[in-house]
Parts: structure tokens; C-alpha cells; sequence
DNA sequence: CTTTTAATGTAATATCGTAACAGTTTAACT
DNA sequence: AGTTAAACTGTTACGATATTACATTAAAAG
């Protein structure tokens, strides 16, 4: 029976339209800071514009660059404050294995994070397979350890690019 | 019967003596440098004991600090260049979500290595279960993603550490 | 014993991330 | 409204992690 449960996995086409996931997700975060009375300032707002414009994670720095609005050069501090502040909110990955940051494919869905991470096009994905988790749960609590936390990074080669060589 | 599958879980516990893990890891090394014909030279000797001494993960530069035999200051580089030699040679793992290194506990097991780290003692174990593997290798095909690499670190506390509170 | 391959030494620099603290804005409460 | 407390911002400096480039030396293969 296991395997008629269907996967939650996302992963961005080529032709994907940005300013939709980009819409969606600002949007689920106004309503979010409202709901738990928190505040939706303009770095925060622009770096998620920015990672949500993407499906490449992109590192600190890349979106620093893209927070020149006034000509201004931001200090790096400035958006790793707005980055833990979105991680925080579940609106924003942390890719360890990259150093490197990605928008929720799958805000409100209440998942552990798998990514999926092509490295031929550099897109990622979320694959948040209940099974894998838990797996991992079980067989973690198994060998008598507490599970606070999981880090799952999967690196290969999605689907488009293995079609097209 | 999955059940009846036994895991190769390995954490090591606090009565746990460090030099005999070392001398095997060294002794693997050797074998298998001799075996491949590469060459186990000074710098990747010290660093795999270095790093086999600790079941904590090491930073690059804690490692680095520890090669100062003749009181000569070693360049970055050095200890990266020998772990990177080790981490091929499959007797070193990378922590992603510690910039950190430890040594590998099941030394041609050929295992997807997966970590426990306890974020109270801060020792990291390996789990490395294949039931853990086969589930991320099957829902991510069926996802169409083809997967090359998985990396997988898990945060909570360890055994002993739950029992002391 | 020479060729060529691998490893080392050394310096410089790139990349990623945080601490500290003063100043300002916002929200909450008389 | 005026005051206070909390959160956010600006700015500087620095710490931590990792790589490039290139000249030199050592080892293995022929």
C-alpha cells in the first residue's frame, strides 16, 4: 500500500513562469507576518523577491547584488539577517552543501525539506518524501538516537536534462 | 522481514578508546593506497590521525593547527589538499552542515554514509542504513531524478546523552 | 638516467559569515 | 499624544572557510 501514496516532489520546469511562484510566495509571507504579528520590512521583501525569482540557489553575496536599489552597496550582514529571518519562517532553504539558498517550494505543507539538486542546470527541487523522513525517523530512533533535525541533499540529474543528453 | 535487517549503526561511546580506531584507520589506509598505487605521504598521514583521534568533527583549520610538527605554520591549502585525498579515498567524511571533517567508521562497507550529530556532545556517529538509501534512491527515480550523490545529516542527541539528561 | 607525473611550498586572494554597537523606527502602553 | 520597550537598520570591522596560481621538488615509469 505504501507505494500508492503520491509524492509531494516539485521540481521547476524550463518553460516555468517566475513571477507566479514569485506573486504566491510574497503573498503567503505578508500573510504569515501578519498572522504571527511580525514584520515584512523592504530587505525582506526584496530578498525574497530575489531567491524567488530563482530556482539556481543563489549564494549571500548574489543577492547582496541584487539589493542595489539607490545605487547603495549593503553591507553583507543586511541580507543574511533578512535570510535567517525568512528561513525562520519556513519561506526560505539553506542548501549546506552549496552555501547557497533557495525559495519554499512548498510553503504551508508542513514538510522536511529534501532537495533535489540538478547539477548540470543548477535547478532544485524538493522531492519531501514522507517515506524517506520516516525512514530516517525509524531507523535513527532505532539506533537510539533523538532526531531534532534532518539534512537531506540529493545531487544527480533531473529529468529534463537527461532527456535532452 | 525489512525489520529483520540489522543497522550498521555506529556512535562511539564516552568509554570509547580512540587509538585503536586510529591504528586500524591507518592501517586501512596504507592497504589501500598500496592497493590503488597512490601515495600515503606525511601530510595525509597526519591529518587522517588528526582526525581519526577525534570523533568530533574537525574544521580545516583545527586540523590545521594541529600539523605543526617542527613548529612550522602549514597553509590552508595543505590540509585541504590531504583531505580532499582522504574524502576520495572514502576514510574521511565532510560534514556540510559543519564545514567539518570526520573519519569514516565503516572503511570498505561501501555504504551512503549518513551522520547522527549530537548537538549536546557534539560526537557525530554514522548510520548508514540502507533502508534509509534504497527509499531516497526509489522516490526520487520515481520523481525522475537521477541521483548520484546523497548526503544526508541528522541533528538531535545521542544516546547517552538522552540517558544523562 | 631522463622523462613525466605527482606532490609540495608559498603567497595571495576569494568566498562565506558574524560581532559589536550606535542610531532609528515601530508597536504597545499609559 | 507622549513615553517606553522592542525590533530593525547602518556601519565598521573582523573571523572563518576555501581556492588559485605558479614555482619547486620528489617519485615512478620508461
Amino acid at each position: 500500500m505504501e507505494y500508492m501514496e503520491a509524492l509531494p516532489v516539485r521540481f521547476p520546469s524550463r518553460q516555468h513562469n517566475h513571477s507566479s511562484c514569485v506573486n504566491k510566495l510574497l503573498g503567503d509571507a505578508e500573510e504569515e507576518c501578519r498572522r504571527q504579528k511580525l514584520r515584512f520590512t523592504e530587505h525582506r521583501r526584496k530578498v525574497l523577491e530575489i531567491i524567488a525569482s530563482s530556482h539556481k540557489p543563489l549564494g549571500a553575496y548574489d543577492i547582496l547584488e541584487q539589493m542595489n536599489f539607490s545605487g547603495r552597496r549593503q553591507a553583507p550582514v543586511v541580507a543574511y539577517r533578512a535570510l535567517d529571518f525568512l528561513i525562520n519562517l519556513g519561506l526560505v532553504h539553506r542548501l549546506n552543501s552549496l552555501n547557497a539558498f533557495v525559495a519554499c517550494m512548498a510553503v504551508g505543507e508542513d514538510h522536511t525539506a529534501q532537495f533535489l539538486i540538478c547539477r548540470q542546470c543548477k535547478n532544485v527541487g524538493e522531492l519531501n518524501s514522507n517515506r524517506v523522513s520516516e525512514r530516517i525517523e525509524k531507523d535513527a530512533v532505532e539506533a537510539g538516537f533523538q532526531v531534532d533535525q534532518q539534512l537531506v541533499e540529493i545531487i544527480g540529474i533531473c529529468y529534463e536534462c537527461a532527456e535532452s543528453g
